[in-house]
DNA sequence: CAACGGACCTGCCTGC
DNA sequence: TGCAGGCAGGTCCGTT
């Protein structure tokens, strides 16, 4: 079961930039509590002693990464596949596994919570394009660049599933397990096929779909916005707009009459309908 | 180089 | 009822 968690894919990071930004930026941390630093990298030791003081210049979000920008570097905070930012008065009590705060003055925190600690929260010096972490990842979705010559160069020497290949970071970001499912499903391409034997037209097709979900699923959680400022709000996860993802067994919405299938491919649970997508 | 498997971690669900 | 076990997911890393 996905949603009521909600793994963060690139439209939930999207989406927490957006609901977090208009309370941060321009503001002045005034104090940095860091309670469990073992996240899938631990937490600079020197990172209170750099933030505090600094002034939040902007959030910007590359991949599934959200980059924090100060004078002197960037935060650089992924949430992995558990993790999500909040908005609170400063003075609200920690709950088990709120690993972070940032204080800002006006007396508002921007709490990182993230229960499996798969997440990222790193300090750079650098421009963050060039940080290990995201100097080899490909185009965002939206990119010009990503467009069908691009994807079909790519997949020339790839024989496995296209879904594979549609969730690799190096061909293109923020395609997660969830929204690969939903896109093939809606350029009628099945998960399984080949990537090398997709014609450069149906790339195409697979890239407005991509960038269709994607696009859906902001605005879709821009409508729950709010919720960043609550205790027990979550953002809108798109749950009830997925036609394919976690919908084994029940009938495919656009041809009606084909119940969608699930199967792992590549190690991930993978749902599409036999009828609609070859 | 592509492809694959393992590792990381915890909450939730299932089945005994 | 309690507990063990499986599963989910993003990303990196090591091996084939």
């Amino acid at each position: 079961m996905v949603g009521d968690d909600g793994v963060p894919e690139l439209p939930e990071v999207e989406t927490t930039r957006r609901g977090v930004a208009p309370h941060v930026s321009g503001r002045t941390i005034t104090g940095v509590t860091v309670r469990e630093h073992r996240l899938r990298q631990p937490i600079p030791a020197e990172l209170p002693r750099i933030l505090l003081g600094q002034r939040l210049l902007g959030v910007r979000r590359r991949a599934k990464y959200l980059l924090f920008d100060f004078r002197t570097g960037t935060l650089i905070v992924h949430l992995g596949m558990s993790g999500s930012l909040r908005i609170v008065s400063t003075n609200t009590p920690s709950q088990l596994h709120d690993h972070v705060d940032l204080e800002f003055d006006r007396g508002q925190s921007l709490r990182l919570r993230d229960p499996r600690r798969f997440g990222l929260m790193l300090w750079t010096t650098e421009e963050p394009a060039h940080h290990p972490l995201l100097a080899n990842l490909g185009p965002e979705p939206w990119d010009p660049a990503f467009n069908s010559s691009y994807l079909c160069d790519l997949a020339k020497p790839r024989t496995g599933a296209v879904k594979n290949f549609l969730m690799d970071s190096h061909v293109v970001v923020g395609v997660g397990n969830i929204y690969a499912s939903e896109s093939l499903h809606r350029a009628g391409i099945h998960p399984s096929r080949p990537a090398r034997r997709i014609s450069s037209a149906r790339y195409g097709t697979l890239i407005e779909a991509v960038r269709e979900v994607l696009d859906a699923a902001i605005t879709f959680g821009g409508t729950t916005l709010r919720d960043f400022i609550h205790e027990d709000g979550k953002p809108g996860y798109f749950r009830n707009e997925l036609r394919v993802y976690d919908r084994a067994g029940k009938p495919c919405l656009q041809c009606g009459d084909t119940d969608i299938r699930s199967r792992v491919i590549g190690q991930r649970m993978s749902y599409f309908c036999p009828h609609c997508q070859r």
